[in-house]
DNA sequence: GTGGTCTAGACCACA
DNA sequence: GTGGTCTAGACCACG
């Protein structure tokens, strides 16, 4: 599991991470039970503050994603069916409605969503 | 076309009108050529203030959805074959992860995006 | 001599009219001496409010492009030394130094002057 | 690097802000990595607003000539090739013609474009 | 009456 | 301390 960073992006440093987290649960490299970089080591392999790296942490805890287990400091947490969040369908119908305007046809956004998911199986 | 805003949202409300709008479109609720309502109008009936309309109205613009006439203001553009944008997959991918991490399988997801997509051409 | 607007441009019509006389002017197109359409006959031709012709030809009269004869109505103005105005060469500045931070060498943007020079001279 | 703005132009302040950061870069006096000074700084020294500077610096990133990374700033964009944009070449079309219209020699127009863009070099 | 520009403040998210 | 967002006004260019 790698981190990267756009320090250019408009996504936020702490959004970026924690979205990378999700995404590397989804595809596997991250399985539950993994022991996550302690706060200090991600923040110094990726060089970005420790602060950042510490609200990503927060925020994927409070999310669900990972937990603080007393002896193996913080990992991912186990598969569980979650609730859908409202802002997921939220931002789902926004990107969808992009697609569409685009001039792509239910199909092909269809074909695109699929292959983005199993892209997540990997 | 109705806006209405979430003052609470850690959206900005520039963004959420943003959203609305490319929604807007791609429900057919507003069509090609169609006028938009003056930044002034709109700033006025929804309360919210007139540069951030019109930061909106910019946006959408630059984005192609919009443009405005020297002589009849801010119509919706015509509609064609845009290019898909890398930030939209970007969206996209930690969206459908999220979903595929609360255990929806993929036939779940492709339903759920079907829904959505078709919510667009009511 | 066809006059063409581009509505959604940023450059304003009576702006975009006065140019299009400039570069009329300048490719032999508009002589010296030659008669300009009415105001009116502009304006119901190319779809565009009288007031916006008007402003374009008192402009071109203030820089000493076009004339209003007693007699022929609005002429094309003697072929005359005229003082380059500063603001012709600010504006030149500022677009060399646009093509020179894209990357262009001296000799390319020379080449590109030249080229846009013998348009002007067809 | 100085700033200046002629508050009697017609030309906007943040594109004379945007202009003259343009030309510094041709000119060198802006370095590739070199930080600009911070909105407020800038601001306050030259004397308008945060929100004009916000709007020229936001106009500069769009065209790719700065970029504001999220741990240093807004600095200079590398420099790279980057394409002409039409604007830019019907614009210098307009200035070329008023140049041509005043009497210049297709030798002489040359000779003040390589002047100016020797500017660029020093 | 339209959008564009600008001001002088304020608050917040980010790092 | 940085940029991003927002407000409530104002003035102007354009058509």
């Amino acid at each position: 599991m790698l981190v990267s960073f756009d320090f250019q992006s408009d996504i936020p440093l702490y959004m970026q991470l924690r979205n990378q987290v999700v995404i590397g649960i989804a595809q596997g490299k991250l399985l539950p039970g993994e022991q996550l970089p302690t706060i200090r080591a991600l923040a110094e392999e990726s060089g970005i503050n420790m602060m950042t790296v510490s609200k990503a942490y927060q925020l994927l805890k409070q999310e669900g994603y990972i937990l603080t287990d007393r002896r193996s400091g913080t990992v991912v947490a186990p598969r569980q069916k979650g609730v859908i969040s409202e802002e997921t369908i939220h931002g789902l119908r926004v990107l969808l409605s992009e697609l569409q305007v685009s001039g792509l046809s239910e199909k092909e956004v269809l074909t695109v969503c699929r292959k983005l998911y199993q892209e997540g199986t990997k």
